[in-house]
DNA sequence: AATAAAATTTATAATCATTATAATATTATT
DNA sequence: AATAATATTATAATGATTATAAATTTTATT
């Protein structure tokens, strides 16, 4: 259990990161909740732990996680944000029935693009849209 | 001059949607201004020509354009929701420096995952992010 | 150990894009 | 011309995010 802590803080301080109570928890948590959560989710589910935690302190702690690529930002839906522990180029399929993300591994680093041969690529997304198959069995009439 | 509007007039109507005088304009902006206007770049020059518009027309059309894929909505910040008339399937590149979206095109359709196999995959979108050649060689020192 | 400084967290208010609502204007139908 | 349907407008409400300043905790200094 400390143990998993200790890991935890591990892990900022390599970032330069102080590893106060919150930042802890907060990492913790999108490690341990891989299904992208919202800034929301983790603020609703930390506070029974956290009675003081205030939200401001998971957007900043999130921002901070962004910064040190700790955390990516997911903006697939332009009506919610999303976090995602797992920082390896990666695509993202968003079900528009049932609202899950479901990760898939994709050759997004061979995208190869000719056009952008003098840019600077830093960072590569794909979402993809559509039914999963949960839904599609579902809606099987 | 004429012709032009009679060819909008038409696009729309062959989406089942009536031409208003709001509807055509907002149509002729993101044809002709294909630099993925924001709601309120597209607001603020079409003020101009047409004193009594409401945003919320803008909100309104740009909406239906969406749902019967006269426009494409690109989410690449969670801040800034974007708009693109041109519907096929292409990727963008956002520079992190001057704020441009390019256009490029990339075998998108054929980014094939064997994981998402029995998924109804309904829309593909490829945001890149990084630096412009311009802003790249302006940086140079 | 006491004090001061720095960093972090919290509570609260402000901002701003988007959505909702209802009134007005326009267009189509009888 | 009257009526119904549709579209636009003005305005208010919502809600996520950001900004600000006070309070708390941590760290450094004496
Ligand atoms: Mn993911
Ligand atoms: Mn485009
Ligand atoms: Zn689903
Ligand atoms: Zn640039």
């Amino acid at each position: 259990m400390n143990q998993k802590i200790d890991n935890l803080s591990k892990i900022l301080i390599e970032k330069n990161i102080k590893p106060s109570y919150q930042r802890i928890k907060i990492l913790q948590y999108i490690n341990e909740n891989i299904n992208h959560p919202t800034v929301d989710t983790i603020f609703n589910s930390l506070i029974k732990e956290i009675p003081t935690l205030s939200k401001a302190t998971v957007y900043n702690t999130l921002e901070l996680f962004k910064s040190t690529n700790l955390a990516k930002v997911l903006t697939i839906e332009d009506n919610e944000t999303r976090y995602d522990s797992k920082v390896h180029s990666h695509g993202h399929f968003k079900c528009e029935s049932c609202g899950t993300i479901y990760d898939f591994e994709a050759d997004i680093d061979n995208l190869a693009v000719d056009s952008l041969k003098y840019f600077k690529i830093k960072d590569k997304n794909v979402y993809f849209k559509g039914i999963c198959p949960k839904c599609l069995e579902k809606n099987k009439n």
